[in-house]
RNA sequence: GGCCCCUUCGUCUAGCGGUUAGGAUCCAUGGUUUUCAUCCAUGUUACAGGAGUUCGAGUCUCCUAGGGGUCACCA
């Protein structure tokens, strides 16, 4: 069975791509009807903290995204990493190296100064001599010191490593704390990993865990390096461009399928298809067809995915989505009225928020421009009559075809223009020139605010 | 610096030896719309450079350039 996860150390929000690496994890999980587990890295205690756990967990149940079984936190399982450690040291796979800190950053140095690369130069490897007192050592496992380490990775192909590249890395500290790249190939392995996806920064990470597999005998799962999300000028991401924690993304008024739909065209892609349901990706994504390439992060294209998920979402759906962004329809009764007359304009929830305060509460001001633009001639005049007719309407004014009707007849029986009407009366209801179809708003609005605002407007604008 | 990886329109990408190099986004233009948006149509723009293999190369090989990753008692 396939089994993948999502790896993260708690020591920060989620980042963008993280969520886009623990998709594509997901994705593979859920394809082939295995398993999806998460397991926190908390193996460093001092940087670890209890709020980037939460917030990890809580960006994943946002977008959705299901993991199986409980979480597996590292820090508690330190007993069963010692099992292992003490097994190596007694199988003679791995040493105790009394090498102080000190010690090792001046052969560093020296090396560095000969342009060499700085490495461990193994001198306690076969050591048996009495060991240096007062000195806490380290671990360290027994890397080979010829031939290479090779391995296939999913997206990147074959994989070759002089095995002299890899020192004998440290497995467990002066403190006896385990390291990442040990306890990452155990959990990995007792896990029951198939595939490991990752972002391939790791990719120098997977001929030590490498070494750590074949010490101990376990299976070496198949790995998948994926490239890194650059900045939309192709730079590495950071803080400073804006939203990379998930969690903003929710704030800004994305939704999580038009975010994950954008995520997983980053590096795949399913012929010309753009738009994929969470159900299409899980039937058609596969792993191997990750591209070795790296991508930019493009808002344009998000943007243009959030507005099409918005428009093909319920109007109930919506409404309940709103409530987070200060609007709160869910008992109006011409939600669907408003919605369909807003969806369409709304690139964000935040957009399409905007738009709605923009219908449900009257004017405070009237943009300058507009003013100008549409009420000059006889649009005064023209408002007025155009109060009359609906104050002595004498069919129902309900739906926005109604309204409809009604400014038909008045530009017939005035001759004149629909813009003679349409722009002025524009202004007095929103404050505005732009916005939703004359006939919704007024049907939203009813007619007794209709009126009401443009008396306002009449009486307000000199 | 050593080692490893990457390189098709501005961006995301299709292509898996023979295509007028396709789609999407963005941008521009036109249409629809009383406005804006939506929607529809049309258009501009790409194989990093150079050698080779081949009848034929975006596709295979090598070199160069550019970009990235990594070399911790961090993860």
């Amino acid at each position: 069975m396939t089994v993948t996860r999502f790896a993260p150390s708690p020591t920060g929000y989620l980042h963008i791509g993280g969520l886009r690496t623990a998709l594509f994890s997901w994705l593979t999980a859920r394809h082939n009807d295995g398993k999806f587990l998460l397991r926190i890295e908390d193996t460093d205690m001092a940087r670890n903290s209890e709020e980037a756990k939460d917030a990890i967990l809580k960006a994943f149940e946002w977008v959705g995204m299901s993991h199986d079984g409980e979480v597996v936190y590292q820090s508690k399982r330190f007993d069963l990493y010692q099992k292992y450690i003490d097994r190596l040291l007694d199988e003679g796979k791995a040493y105790k190296c009394y090498m102080t800190k000190e010690e090792l950053d001046v052969l560093r140095e020296a090396q560095m100064a000969k342009k060499e690369r700085p490495r461990y130069d193994g001198r306690y490897r076969d050591f048996t001599g009495t060991p240096p007192v007062g000195v806490a050592p380290v671990i360290r496992i027994k890397a080979p010191q010829e031939g290479m380490i090779s391995f296939s990775d999913g997206v990147k192909g074959e994989i070759n490593i002089a095995a002299d590249e890899v020192d004998d890395f440290i497995i467990a500290r002066a403190d006896g704390s385990p390291t990442y790249n040990f306890v990452v190939a155990i959990d990995d392995a007792l896990m029951g990993l198939t595939d490991v996806i990752r972002g391939d920064d790791h990719l120098y990470n997977t001929p030590k865990q490498i070494v750590v597999y074949d010490a101990l005998g376990f299976k070496i799962p198949k790995f998948y390096h994926v490239a890194m999300i650059n900045n939309e000028q192709g730079k590495k991401l950071s803080k400073r461009d804006g939203a990379t924690d998930v969690m903003e993304y929710k704030a800004q008024g994305f939704l999580p399928e038009a975010l994950l739909n954008f995520l997983v065209r980053l590096g795949w892609s399913h012929g010309d298809q753009e738009i994929f349901s969470i159900e299409e990706m899980i039937a058609l994504f596969d792993p191997r067809d990750i591209n070795k390439s790296s991508s930019n992060f493009n808002m344009d294209k998000l943007l243009w995915l959030n507005a099409h998920y918005i428009k093909n979402k319920s109007n109930s759906e919506l409404a309940e989505l709103l409530k987070e962004f200060d609007v709160d329809i869910s008992g109006h009764d011409k939600l669907e009225m408003l919605l369909d007359a807003t969806k369409e304009r709304g690139k964000t929830l935040l957009e399409l928020a905007e738009q709605i305060k923009l219908i449900l509460n009257a004017p405070e001001s009237y943009d300058d421009k507009a003013v100008k633009k549409a009420f000059k001639g006889a649009a005064k005049e023209i408002l007025t009559d155009f109060i009359a007719v609906l104050q002595t309407w004498e069919k129902p004014l309900h739906l926005p075809s109604d309204y409809h009707e009604a400014m038909e007849k008045f530009v017939a029986d005035k001759e004149i223009g629909f813009g003679k009407i349409g722009m002025p009366l524009r202004v007095s209801l929103l404050g505005s020139m732009t916005g939703s179809g004359m006939d919704e708003i007024m049907a939203i609005l009813g007619v007794d605010e209709t009126i009401l605002r443009i008396e306002r407007a009449v009486s307000t604008i000199a």
